[in-house]
RNA sequence: CGGGCUGUAGCUCAGCUUGGCUAGAGCGCUGCGUUCGGGACGCAGAGGUCGUAGGUUCAAAUCCUAUCAGCCCGACCA
Protein backbone atom coordinates (compact mmCIF):
# COMPACT_ATOMS: atom_id res chain seq x y z
CA UNK A 1 0.00 0.00 0.00
CA UNK A 2 1.40 3.14 -0.93
CA UNK A 3 1.97 5.72 1.99
CA UNK A 4 -0.38 8.77 1.63
CA UNK A 5 1.89 12.10 1.16
CA UNK A 6 2.44 14.08 4.13
CA UNK A 7 0.60 16.91 2.59
CA UNK A 8 -2.35 17.12 0.23
CA UNK A 9 -0.35 19.28 -2.04
CA UNK A 10 2.92 19.21 -3.51
CA UNK A 11 5.11 21.13 -3.69
CA UNK A 12 4.72 22.99 -0.22
CA UNK A 13 4.36 26.59 0.28
CA UNK A 14 8.17 26.78 1.97
CA UNK A 15 9.18 24.04 -0.96
CA UNK A 16 7.95 26.31 -4.05
CA UNK A 17 5.18 28.83 -3.41
CA UNK A 18 3.97 29.79 -7.20
CA UNK A 19 3.93 25.55 -8.07
CA UNK A 20 2.19 25.75 -4.58
CA UNK A 21 -0.52 28.15 -5.59
CA UNK A 22 -1.47 26.68 -8.70
CA UNK A 23 -1.62 23.37 -7.43
CA UNK A 24 -4.01 24.46 -4.80
CA UNK A 25 -6.01 25.98 -7.62
CA UNK A 26 -6.25 22.70 -9.77
CA UNK A 27 -6.93 20.74 -6.19
CA UNK A 28 -9.50 22.79 -5.09
CA UNK A 29 -11.20 22.68 -8.51
CA UNK A 30 -11.46 26.29 -8.06
CA UNK A 31 -10.33 27.12 -12.32
CA UNK A 32 -8.21 25.68 -15.38
CA UNK A 33 -6.43 27.47 -18.01
CA UNK A 34 -8.44 27.80 -20.83
CA UNK A 35 -7.70 27.06 -24.43
CA UNK A 36 -7.69 30.37 -25.11
CA UNK A 37 -4.52 32.41 -24.55
CA UNK A 38 -4.15 34.27 -21.07
CA UNK A 39 -7.75 33.51 -20.47
CA UNK A 40 -9.18 31.26 -17.77
CA UNK A 41 -12.05 28.87 -17.14
CA UNK A 42 -13.71 29.55 -13.72
CA UNK A 43 -15.12 26.14 -12.47
CA UNK A 44 -18.19 26.19 -10.16
CA UNK A 45 -16.50 25.84 -6.99
CA UNK A 46 -14.71 29.08 -7.49
CA UNK A 47 -17.17 30.61 -9.44
CA UNK A 48 -19.07 30.33 -6.28
CA UNK A 49 -16.67 32.12 -4.35
CA UNK A 50 -17.02 34.97 -6.57
CA UNK A 51 -20.72 35.16 -6.39
CA UNK A 52 -19.99 35.01 -2.90
CA UNK A 53 -17.96 38.03 -2.85
CA UNK A 54 -19.88 40.10 -5.13
CA UNK A 55 -23.73 39.51 -3.11
CA UNK A 56 -21.67 41.11 -0.45
CA UNK A 57 -19.83 43.62 -2.13
CA UNK A 58 -23.20 44.42 -3.76
CA UNK A 59 -25.19 44.78 -1.13
CA UNK A 60 -22.10 47.26 0.85
CA UNK A 61 -22.68 49.56 -2.86
CA UNK A 62 -26.19 49.90 -2.46
CA UNK A 63 -26.32 50.66 1.17
CA UNK A 64 -24.02 53.79 0.43
CA UNK A 65 -25.92 54.71 -2.35
CA UNK A 66 -24.63 53.21 -5.11
CA UNK A 67 -26.81 51.85 -7.93
CA UNK A 68 -25.94 49.02 -10.79
CA UNK A 69 -26.04 49.61 -14.55
CA UNK A 70 -24.05 48.58 -17.88
CA UNK A 71 -22.16 49.50 -20.32
CA UNK A 72 -20.96 48.67 -23.62
CA UNK A 73 -18.42 46.30 -23.93
CA UNK A 74 -16.81 47.62 -27.21
CA UNK A 75 -15.54 51.43 -27.18
CA UNK A 76 -15.20 53.52 -29.94
CA UNK A 77 -11.18 53.84 -30.11
CA UNK A 78 -11.07 57.72 -30.58
CA UNK A 79 -12.92 57.76 -26.87
CA UNK A 80 -9.43 56.45 -25.20
CA UNK A 81 -7.91 59.51 -26.96
CA UNK A 82 -9.17 62.08 -25.34
CA UNK A 83 -7.48 61.74 -22.00
CA UNK A 84 -3.76 62.08 -23.08
CA UNK A 85 -2.52 59.96 -19.73
CA UNK A 86 -5.01 57.88 -20.14
CA UNK A 87 -4.09 56.57 -23.83
CA UNK A 88 -0.70 56.71 -22.35
CA UNK A 89 -1.64 54.13 -19.65
CA UNK A 90 -3.57 51.45 -21.54
CA UNK A 91 -2.81 51.68 -25.31
CA UNK A 92 -0.42 48.92 -25.35
CA UNK A 93 -2.90 46.61 -23.36
CA UNK A 94 -5.60 46.94 -25.69
CA UNK A 95 -7.41 44.12 -27.82
CA UNK A 96 -8.82 45.94 -31.17
CA UNK A 97 -11.75 45.01 -32.77
CA UNK A 98 -11.05 45.83 -36.45
CA UNK A 99 -13.71 43.71 -38.60
CA UNK A 100 -16.97 42.99 -38.41
CA UNK A 101 -17.66 39.55 -40.46
CA UNK A 102 -16.37 36.61 -41.14
CA UNK A 103 -15.63 34.84 -44.88
CA UNK A 104 -14.50 31.84 -46.75
CA UNK A 105 -10.92 32.40 -47.20
CA UNK A 106 -11.08 29.34 -49.92
CA UNK A 107 -8.57 27.33 -47.98
CA UNK A 108 -11.57 25.70 -45.67
CA UNK A 109 -10.47 28.53 -43.35
CA UNK A 110 -12.59 32.05 -42.33
CA UNK A 111 -10.66 35.57 -42.60
CA UNK A 112 -12.01 39.24 -41.41
CA UNK A 113 -13.71 40.89 -43.94
CA UNK A 114 -15.73 44.35 -43.08
CA UNK A 115 -13.16 46.25 -42.20
CA UNK A 116 -14.68 48.47 -39.56
CA UNK A 117 -14.40 52.59 -40.24
CA UNK A 118 -13.50 53.22 -36.43
CA UNK A 119 -11.29 50.23 -34.69
CA UNK A 120 -13.45 49.10 -31.19
CA UNK A 121 -11.47 48.93 -27.94
CA UNK A 122 -12.71 46.02 -25.60
CA UNK A 123 -12.57 47.62 -22.25
CA UNK A 124 -9.57 47.51 -20.59
CA UNK A 125 -11.97 50.29 -18.09
CA UNK A 126 -14.70 52.00 -18.81
CA UNK A 127 -13.92 55.26 -17.42
CA UNK A 128 -14.50 56.47 -21.66
CA UNK A 129 -17.05 55.29 -22.33
CA UNK A 130 -19.32 55.99 -19.06
CA UNK A 131 -17.88 59.45 -18.93
CA UNK A 132 -19.28 59.76 -22.63
CA UNK A 133 -22.95 59.41 -21.51
CA UNK A 134 -22.31 61.11 -18.15
CA UNK A 135 -21.58 63.88 -19.95
CA UNK A 136 -24.93 63.93 -21.80
CA UNK A 137 -27.11 63.06 -18.35
CA UNK A 138 -25.66 65.19 -16.48
CA UNK A 139 -26.76 69.18 -17.08
CA UNK A 140 -27.47 71.13 -13.79
CA UNK A 141 -26.23 70.20 -10.25
CA UNK A 142 -29.83 69.06 -9.48
CA UNK A 143 -28.24 66.14 -11.46
CA UNK A 144 -25.55 64.93 -9.48
CA UNK A 145 -24.05 62.95 -7.67
CA UNK A 146 -24.31 60.32 -10.21
CA UNK A 147 -23.19 57.41 -7.89
CA UNK A 148 -23.36 54.48 -10.51
CA UNK A 149 -21.38 50.99 -10.19
CA UNK A 150 -20.78 47.79 -13.20
CA UNK A 151 -20.37 44.47 -12.61
CA UNK A 152 -18.30 43.60 -16.03
CA UNK A 153 -15.30 41.60 -17.59
CA UNK A 154 -12.68 43.52 -18.74
CA UNK A 155 -9.87 42.47 -21.11
CA UNK A 156 -6.08 43.93 -20.59
CA UNK A 157 -3.65 42.14 -23.08
CA UNK A 158 -0.80 41.85 -20.46
CA UNK A 159 2.24 39.53 -20.98
CA UNK A 160 2.30 36.81 -18.77
CA UNK A 161 -0.74 35.85 -16.65
CA UNK A 162 -1.23 33.71 -13.53
CA UNK A 163 -4.79 32.43 -12.89
CA UNK A 164 -7.11 34.89 -11.04
CA UNK A 165 -3.79 37.18 -10.46
CA UNK A 166 -3.67 38.40 -13.98
CA UNK A 167 -5.67 37.04 -16.85
CA UNK A 168 -5.87 38.40 -20.02
CA UNK A 169 -9.78 38.62 -19.38
CA UNK A 170 -10.89 39.39 -15.62
CA UNK A 171 -13.94 39.69 -14.03
CA UNK A 172 -14.57 42.64 -11.99
CA UNK A 173 -16.73 45.15 -10.67
CA UNK A 174 -16.28 48.95 -11.47
CA UNK A 175 -17.89 51.86 -9.45
CA UNK A 176 -18.30 55.60 -11.42
CA UNK A 177 -19.27 58.33 -10.09
CA UNK A 178 -19.59 62.43 -10.70
CA UNK A 179 -19.72 65.33 -8.21
CA UNK A 180 -20.42 68.52 -8.20
CA UNK A 181 -17.56 69.49 -5.38
CA UNK A 182 -14.13 68.35 -5.07
CA UNK A 183 -14.70 67.43 -1.57
CA UNK A 184 -17.85 65.56 -2.71
CA UNK A 185 -15.83 63.47 -4.44
CA UNK A 186 -12.87 63.27 -2.27
CA UNK A 187 -14.76 61.71 -0.07
CA UNK A 188 -16.39 59.12 -2.03
CA UNK A 189 -13.26 57.57 -2.95
CA UNK A 190 -12.13 57.53 0.55
CA UNK A 191 -15.25 56.11 1.30
CA UNK A 192 -15.20 53.42 -0.92
CA UNK A 193 -11.47 52.94 0.12
CA UNK A 194 -13.10 52.39 3.47
CA UNK A 195 -15.69 49.84 1.39
CA UNK A 196 -12.94 47.75 -0.03
CA UNK A 197 -11.08 47.45 3.49
CA UNK A 198 -14.30 46.21 5.52
CA UNK A 199 -15.18 43.59 2.70
CA UNK A 200 -11.67 42.45 2.68
CA UNK A 201 -11.10 42.02 6.52
CA UNK A 202 -14.64 41.37 7.40
CA UNK A 203 -15.49 39.05 4.69
CA UNK A 204 -12.00 37.62 3.08
CA UNK A 205 -10.88 37.86 6.77
CA UNK A 206 -7.67 39.37 4.77
CA UNK A 207 -6.25 42.17 6.72
CA UNK A 208 -4.70 45.30 4.67
CA UNK A 209 -3.52 48.52 4.31
CA UNK A 210 -4.90 51.55 2.96
CA UNK A 211 -2.86 54.22 1.64
CA UNK A 212 -1.97 56.08 -1.49
CA UNK A 213 -0.10 55.73 -4.52
CA UNK A 214 2.79 57.37 -5.58
CA UNK A 215 2.68 59.78 -8.91
CA UNK A 216 4.34 56.53 -10.55
CA UNK A 217 2.12 54.04 -9.61
CA UNK A 218 -1.33 56.22 -9.94
CA UNK A 219 -3.92 55.38 -12.12
CA UNK A 220 -3.72 56.93 -15.48
CA UNK A 221 -5.51 60.50 -15.61
CA UNK A 222 -6.08 60.01 -12.05
CA UNK A 223 -5.18 62.97 -9.59
CA UNK A 224 -5.04 60.55 -6.86
CA UNK A 225 -4.96 56.75 -6.50
CA UNK A 226 -5.75 54.68 -3.08
CA UNK A 227 -5.25 50.96 -2.72
CA UNK A 228 -5.79 48.51 -0.04
CA UNK A 229 -2.70 46.46 -0.15
CA UNK A 230 -2.35 42.78 1.14
CA UNK A 231 0.16 40.62 2.67
CA UNK A 232 0.55 36.88 0.93
CA UNK A 233 2.23 34.13 2.92
CA UNK A 234 5.00 34.15 0.52
CA UNK A 235 5.54 38.02 1.91
CA UNK A 236 4.83 39.35 -1.35
CA UNK A 237 2.14 42.74 -1.30
CA UNK A 238 -0.95 42.23 -3.60
CA UNK A 239 -2.61 45.09 -4.32
CA UNK A 240 -6.58 44.03 -3.80
CA UNK A 241 -8.32 46.69 -4.21
CA UNK A 242 -8.10 50.55 -6.05
CA UNK A 243 -9.92 53.66 -5.59
CA UNK A 244 -8.97 56.90 -7.73
CA UNK A 245 -9.84 60.40 -7.33
CA UNK A 246 -10.05 61.75 -10.89
CA UNK A 247 -10.62 65.28 -10.39
CA UNK A 248 -11.68 67.00 -13.56
CA UNK A 249 -9.18 65.57 -16.21
CA UNK A 250 -11.94 63.30 -17.64
CA UNK A 251 -14.87 65.58 -17.26
CA UNK A 252 -12.08 68.06 -18.81
CA UNK A 253 -11.22 65.86 -21.98
CA UNK A 254 -15.20 64.47 -22.27
CA UNK A 255 -16.79 67.31 -21.56
CA UNK A 256 -18.78 66.60 -18.46
CA UNK A 257 -20.42 70.04 -17.62
CA UNK A 258 -23.02 71.15 -15.47
CA UNK A 259 -24.52 74.30 -14.10
CA UNK A 260 -23.79 75.32 -10.54
CA UNK A 261 -26.53 77.00 -7.89
CA UNK A 262 -25.13 80.04 -9.35
CA UNK A 263 -25.80 79.34 -12.72
CA UNK A 264 -21.90 78.66 -13.45
CA UNK A 265 -20.68 76.75 -15.96
CA UNK A 266 -18.53 73.66 -14.04
CA UNK A 267 -17.02 70.66 -14.79
CA UNK A 268 -17.67 67.60 -12.25
CA UNK A 269 -15.67 65.99 -9.91
CA UNK A 270 -15.09 62.32 -10.97
CA UNK A 271 -13.98 59.14 -8.69
CA UNK A 272 -13.67 55.35 -10.27
CA UNK A 273 -12.94 52.11 -7.78
CA UNK A 274 -12.71 48.80 -8.57
CA UNK A 275 -11.86 44.81 -7.09
CA UNK A 276 -11.39 42.06 -9.35
CA UNK A 277 -11.14 38.46 -9.68
CA UNK A 278 -7.82 39.30 -8.73
CA UNK A 279 -9.79 38.33 -4.92
CA UNK A 280 -9.87 34.90 -5.01
CA UNK A 281 -6.23 34.37 -5.77
CA UNK A 282 -5.56 36.75 -2.43
CA UNK A 283 -8.06 34.75 -0.89
CA UNK A 284 -6.14 31.87 -1.50
CA UNK A 285 -2.64 33.09 -0.90
CA UNK A 286 -3.58 34.55 1.97
CA UNK A 287 -5.54 31.31 4.25
CA UNK A 288 -4.46 28.23 1.68
CA UNK A 289 -2.27 25.56 3.58
CA UNK A 290 -0.48 22.50 2.47
CA UNK A 291 -3.54 20.71 1.98
CA UNK A 292 -4.96 23.37 0.13
CA UNK A 293 -7.89 25.91 0.37
CA UNK A 294 -9.00 27.90 3.34
CA UNK A 295 -12.33 29.63 2.53
CA UNK A 296 -13.16 32.14 5.56
CA UNK A 297 -16.70 30.77 6.38
CA UNK A 298 -18.56 34.19 5.54
CA UNK A 299 -17.42 33.52 1.52
CA UNK A 300 -18.00 29.74 1.94
CA UNK A 301 -20.35 28.24 -0.80
CA UNK A 302 -20.74 25.41 1.52
CA UNK A 303 -20.03 25.92 5.01
CA UNK A 304 -20.72 22.28 6.50
CA UNK A 305 -20.65 18.85 4.41
CA UNK A 306 -21.96 16.16 5.66
CA UNK A 307 -20.10 12.52 4.88
CA UNK A 308 -22.35 9.77 5.59
CA UNK A 309 -19.89 6.74 6.49
CA UNK A 310 -21.66 3.59 5.05
CA UNK A 311 -20.59 0.17 5.36
CA UNK A 312 -22.91 -1.42 2.52
CA UNK A 313 -25.04 -3.12 4.98
CA UNK A 314 -28.69 -2.81 6.25
CA UNK A 315 -27.32 0.41 8.51
CA UNK A 316 -26.83 2.91 5.45
CA UNK A 317 -30.87 3.38 5.00
CA UNK A 318 -30.66 4.44 8.73
CA UNK A 319 -27.28 6.40 8.56
CA UNK A 320 -28.69 8.43 5.38
CA UNK A 321 -32.18 9.39 7.09
CA UNK A 322 -30.13 10.32 10.01
CA UNK A 323 -28.22 12.65 7.79
CA UNK A 324 -30.94 14.33 6.08
CA UNK A 325 -32.63 15.01 9.08
CA UNK A 326 -29.59 16.40 10.22
CA UNK A 327 -29.02 18.63 7.09
CA UNK A 328 -32.45 20.16 7.54
CA UNK A 329 -31.58 20.94 11.37
CA UNK A 330 -28.33 22.75 10.60
CA UNK A 331 -30.05 24.73 7.05
CA UNK A 332 -32.63 26.06 10.08
CA UNK A 333 -29.50 27.80 11.93
CA UNK A 334 -28.20 30.68 10.85
CA UNK A 335 -24.67 32.31 10.11
CA UNK A 336 -24.03 35.85 8.80
CA UNK A 337 -28.02 36.32 8.56
CA UNK A 338 -28.23 34.01 6.31
CA UNK A 339 -29.18 30.04 6.55
CA UNK A 340 -26.23 27.90 7.19
CA UNK A 341 -24.89 26.69 3.30
CA UNK A 342 -24.93 22.49 3.87
CA UNK A 343 -24.41 19.78 1.41
CA UNK A 344 -24.59 16.18 1.81
CA UNK A 345 -21.79 14.44 0.07
CA UNK A 346 -23.57 10.88 -0.75
CA UNK A 347 -21.47 10.18 -4.40
CA UNK A 348 -20.61 6.53 -4.84
CA UNK A 349 -16.86 7.17 -3.96
CA UNK A 350 -14.45 5.87 -1.27
CA UNK A 351 -14.20 7.85 2.07
CA UNK A 352 -11.17 8.87 2.70
CA UNK A 353 -11.07 10.41 -1.08
CA UNK A 354 -14.38 11.90 -0.23
CA UNK A 355 -12.75 13.83 2.81
CA UNK A 356 -9.59 15.05 1.25
CA UNK A 357 -11.97 16.75 -1.54
CA UNK A 358 -13.10 18.71 0.77
CA UNK A 359 -10.27 19.61 2.92
CA UNK A 360 -8.53 20.95 -0.61
CA UNK A 361 -11.38 22.65 -1.52
CA UNK A 362 -11.42 24.46 1.76
CA UNK A 363 -14.80 23.43 3.32
CA UNK A 364 -14.68 24.99 6.65
CA UNK A 365 -16.50 22.43 8.97
CA UNK A 366 -16.90 18.56 7.71
CA UNK A 367 -19.26 16.19 9.85
CA UNK A 368 -18.74 12.53 9.07
CA UNK A 369 -22.14 10.52 10.79
CA UNK A 370 -21.15 6.80 10.63
CA UNK A 371 -23.71 3.89 12.52
CA UNK A 372 -21.86 4.64 15.68
CA UNK A 373 -22.04 8.53 15.62
CA UNK A 374 -26.16 7.88 14.51
CA UNK A 375 -26.40 5.46 17.97
CA UNK A 376 -24.89 7.87 20.25
CA UNK A 377 -26.23 10.69 18.51
CA UNK A 378 -23.27 12.38 17.90
CA UNK A 379 -21.31 14.05 15.31
CA UNK A 380 -18.04 13.54 14.62
CA UNK A 381 -16.57 17.08 13.20
CA UNK A 382 -13.30 18.42 11.37
CA UNK A 383 -12.57 22.15 11.33
CA UNK A 384 -10.24 23.26 7.95
CA UNK A 385 -8.42 26.11 9.94
CA UNK A 386 -7.21 22.73 12.02
CA UNK A 387 -4.88 19.36 10.90
CA UNK A 388 -7.73 17.07 8.87
CA UNK A 389 -6.79 14.18 11.54
CA UNK A 390 -7.44 15.95 14.51
CA UNK A 391 -11.34 15.43 14.53
CA UNK A 392 -13.69 15.92 18.14
CA UNK A 393 -17.29 14.24 18.00
CA UNK A 394 -19.60 16.25 19.65
CA UNK A 395 -23.38 15.55 20.74
CA UNK A 396 -25.44 16.27 17.71
CA UNK A 397 -27.52 19.07 19.47
CA UNK A 398 -24.76 20.82 21.09
CA UNK A 399 -22.84 20.43 17.68
CA UNK A 400 -26.25 21.98 15.68
CA UNK A 401 -26.70 24.69 18.06
CA UNK A 402 -22.55 26.11 18.40
CA UNK A 403 -22.53 25.65 14.41
CA UNK A 404 -22.66 29.84 14.28
CA UNK A 405 -20.28 30.47 16.51
CA UNK A 406 -18.04 27.71 15.28
CA UNK A 407 -17.89 29.74 11.84
CA UNK A 408 -17.51 33.13 13.54
CA UNK A 409 -14.71 31.62 15.57
CA UNK A 410 -13.17 30.49 12.53
CA UNK A 411 -13.69 33.24 10.75
CA UNK A 412 -11.95 35.51 13.18
CA UNK A 413 -9.27 32.79 13.63
CA UNK A 414 -8.35 33.32 9.72
CA UNK A 415 -7.70 37.38 10.17
CA UNK A 416 -6.15 36.97 13.25
CA UNK A 417 -3.72 34.08 12.03
CA UNK A 418 -3.02 36.51 8.79
CA UNK A 419 -2.83 39.63 11.12
CA UNK A 420 0.14 37.72 12.91
CA UNK A 421 1.91 36.55 10.11
CA UNK A 422 1.92 39.85 8.14
CA UNK A 423 2.86 41.78 11.63
CA UNK A 424 6.02 39.49 11.72
CA UNK A 425 6.61 40.08 8.67
CA UNK A 426 6.70 43.98 8.75
CA UNK A 427 9.92 45.85 10.47
CA UNK A 428 10.43 49.46 10.29
CA UNK A 429 13.76 50.17 7.89
CA UNK A 430 16.49 53.06 8.09
CA UNK A 431 19.38 51.94 6.39
CA UNK A 432 19.56 51.36 2.79
CA UNK A 433 21.95 48.16 3.66
CA UNK A 434 19.41 46.61 5.54
CA UNK A 435 16.68 46.96 3.03
CA UNK A 436 19.05 45.23 0.56
CA UNK A 437 19.64 42.54 2.72
CA UNK A 438 15.42 42.11 3.36
CA UNK A 439 14.85 42.13 -0.15
CA UNK A 440 17.98 39.60 -0.91
CA UNK A 441 17.01 35.87 -0.84
CA UNK A 442 19.76 33.71 0.64
CA UNK A 443 19.56 31.42 -2.30
CA UNK A 444 19.41 33.07 -5.19
CA UNK A 445 18.65 30.45 -7.85
CA UNK A 446 15.44 29.25 -5.81
CA UNK A 447 14.54 32.01 -4.14
CA UNK A 448 13.41 30.57 -0.71
CA UNK A 449 10.45 33.01 0.74
CA UNK A 450 11.92 36.42 2.22
CA UNK A 451 11.64 39.59 2.53
CA UNK A 452 8.09 41.21 3.42
CA UNK A 453 6.54 44.88 4.38
CA UNK A 454 9.26 47.55 4.93
CA UNK A 455 8.13 50.44 6.72
CA UNK A 456 11.00 53.02 5.04
CA UNK A 457 11.51 56.74 4.87
CA UNK A 458 11.87 58.04 1.28
CA UNK A 459 12.02 60.87 -1.19
CA UNK A 460 10.76 60.05 -4.85
CA UNK A 461 13.16 60.17 -7.63
CA UNK A 462 16.08 58.73 -9.57
CA UNK A 463 17.85 57.31 -6.97
CA UNK A 464 14.60 55.21 -4.90
CA UNK A 465 13.87 54.31 -8.56
CA UNK A 466 16.99 52.61 -9.43
CA UNK A 467 17.11 50.79 -6.15
CA UNK A 468 13.67 49.17 -6.75
CA UNK A 469 13.97 48.05 -9.78
CA UNK A 470 17.26 46.60 -8.60
CA UNK A 471 15.46 44.95 -6.31
CA UNK A 472 12.18 43.89 -8.15
CA UNK A 473 10.35 45.56 -4.78
CA UNK A 474 8.14 48.25 -5.53
CA UNK A 475 6.52 51.27 -3.28
CA UNK A 476 2.99 49.78 -2.60
CA UNK A 477 1.26 52.59 -0.54
CA UNK A 478 1.81 55.55 1.71
CA UNK A 479 -0.23 54.10 4.49
CA UNK A 480 -3.43 56.74 5.45
CA UNK A 481 -3.63 55.80 8.77
CA UNK A 482 0.23 56.51 9.39
CA UNK A 483 1.96 59.35 11.82
CA UNK A 484 3.94 62.21 10.74
CA UNK A 485 7.69 61.39 11.43
CA UNK A 486 10.87 63.33 10.65
CA UNK A 487 13.72 61.84 9.00
CA UNK A 488 15.94 60.92 6.13
CA UNK A 489 14.88 58.72 2.63
CA UNK A 490 16.69 55.50 2.72
CA UNK A 491 17.63 56.06 -0.92
CA UNK A 492 18.86 59.66 -1.67
CA UNK A 493 19.26 61.17 2.21
CA UNK A 494 16.44 63.80 1.33
CA UNK A 495 14.10 64.72 4.41
CA UNK A 496 11.28 62.57 4.79
CA UNK A 497 8.46 63.01 6.93
CA UNK A 498 6.48 59.61 6.03
CA UNK A 499 7.31 56.65 6.41
CA UNK A 500 6.26 54.09 2.77
CA UNK A 501 5.35 50.49 2.81
CA UNK A 502 7.91 48.56 0.16
CA UNK A 503 7.83 45.22 -0.61
CA UNK A 504 8.10 42.69 -3.47
CA UNK A 505 4.62 42.49 -5.29
CA UNK A 506 2.11 40.59 -7.72
C1' C B 1 9.11 42.35 -29.34
C1' G B 2 14.63 40.22 -27.72
C1' G B 3 16.91 35.42 -25.37
C1' G B 4 16.05 30.00 -23.85
C1' C B 5 12.79 25.67 -24.23
C1' U B 6 8.67 22.29 -25.23
C1' G B 7 4.59 19.99 -28.35
C1' U B 8 3.64 11.77 -27.82
C1' A B 9 -3.16 8.75 -23.99
C1' G B 10 -7.69 12.95 -19.93
C1' C B 11 -2.96 14.61 -16.80
C1' U B 12 2.61 14.22 -15.94
C1' C B 13 6.16 12.35 -18.93
C1' A B 14 9.80 8.31 -21.25
C1' G B 15 11.27 6.91 -26.23
C1' C B 16 14.33 10.90 -30.60
C1' U B 17 21.33 11.44 -29.98
C1' U B 18 22.56 6.26 -33.51
C1' G B 19 15.34 5.85 -38.30
C1' G B 20 13.46 -0.71 -38.05
C1' C B 21 8.50 -5.79 -34.58
C1' U B 22 1.81 -4.27 -32.71
C1' A B 23 4.51 3.32 -29.50
C1' G B 24 5.41 2.76 -23.50
C1' A B 25 5.05 4.08 -17.96
C1' G B 26 2.76 6.39 -13.66
C1' C B 27 -1.64 8.82 -12.26
C1' G B 28 -6.77 9.21 -13.75
C1' C B 29 -11.01 6.46 -16.03
C1' U B 30 -14.36 1.58 -16.65
C1' G B 31 -15.53 -3.53 -14.79
C1' C B 32 -14.93 -7.57 -11.23
C1' G B 33 -13.08 -9.10 -6.54
C1' U B 34 -10.85 -8.28 -1.62
C1' U B 35 -10.80 -4.29 1.72
C1' C B 36 -12.75 0.21 4.12
C1' G B 37 -14.71 5.17 10.39
C1' G B 38 -11.00 6.22 5.41
C1' G B 39 -6.50 9.67 0.44
C1' A B 40 -6.31 1.02 -0.15
C1' C B 41 -4.92 -3.42 -3.05
C1' G B 42 -5.22 -7.30 -6.95
C1' C B 43 -6.84 -8.75 -11.77
C1' A B 44 -8.93 -7.36 -16.38
C1' G B 45 -10.00 -3.32 -19.78
C1' A B 46 -10.93 1.35 -22.62
C1' G B 47 -8.01 5.29 -24.45
C1' G B 48 -2.80 7.81 -29.02
C1' U B 49 -3.17 8.61 -37.39
C1' C B 50 3.40 11.04 -31.72
C1' G B 51 1.05 19.77 -32.86
C1' U B 52 0.24 20.69 -38.42
C1' A B 53 2.03 20.59 -43.61
C1' G B 54 5.67 19.11 -46.84
C1' G B 55 10.40 16.54 -47.79
C1' U B 56 14.46 12.56 -47.43
C1' U B 57 14.12 7.02 -47.09
C1' C B 58 12.52 0.29 -48.56
C1' A B 59 11.04 2.29 -43.64
C1' A B 60 9.98 8.52 -39.74
C1' A B 61 7.57 9.88 -32.99
C1' U B 62 12.96 9.71 -34.34
C1' C B 63 16.45 13.12 -39.77
C1' C B 64 15.46 17.98 -42.86
C1' U B 65 12.32 22.44 -44.07
C1' A B 66 8.26 25.41 -43.09
C1' U B 67 4.32 26.63 -39.99
C1' C B 68 1.18 26.91 -35.65
C1' A B 69 0.65 26.69 -30.41
C1' G B 70 2.33 26.84 -25.47
C1' C B 71 5.99 27.54 -21.37
C1' C B 72 10.23 30.12 -18.95
C1' C B 73 13.54 34.74 -18.52
C1' G B 74 13.37 40.37 -19.72
C1' A B 75 10.21 45.49 -20.59
C1' C B 76 4.27 46.18 -18.77
C1' C B 77 0.43 45.17 -15.15
C1' A B 78 -6.00 44.84 -11.02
Amino acid sequence: MAKPPPHAIQPTRSEDYPEWYQQVIRAADLAEVSPVRGCMVIKPWGYSIWENMQAALDRMFKSTGHVNAYFPLLIPMSYLEKEAAHVEGFAKECAVVTHHRLEPDGEGGLRPAGPLEEPLVVRPTSETIIGEMYSKWIQSYRDLPILINQWANVVRWEMRTRLFLRTTEFLWQEGHTAHATQAEAEEETRKMLDVYADFAENWMAMPVIKGEKTAEERFPGAVATYSIEAMMQDRKALQAGTSHFLGQNFSRAQEIKFQDETGQEAYAWTTSWGVSTRLVGGLIMTHGDDDGMIVPPRLAPQHVVILPVLRGDDSSAAVMEYCHTLKSQIEAESFNGQPVRVALDARDIRGGEKTWQHIKRGVPIRVEIGPRDMEGDHCFVGRRDQPPKQKESIPRAQFVSTLAEQLQNMQQQLFDRALQAREEATRDIDTLDEFRDFFTPKQPKQPEIHGGLARCHFSEGEEMSAILKELKVSLRCIPLESEREDGECIFSKRPSHRRAIFAKAY
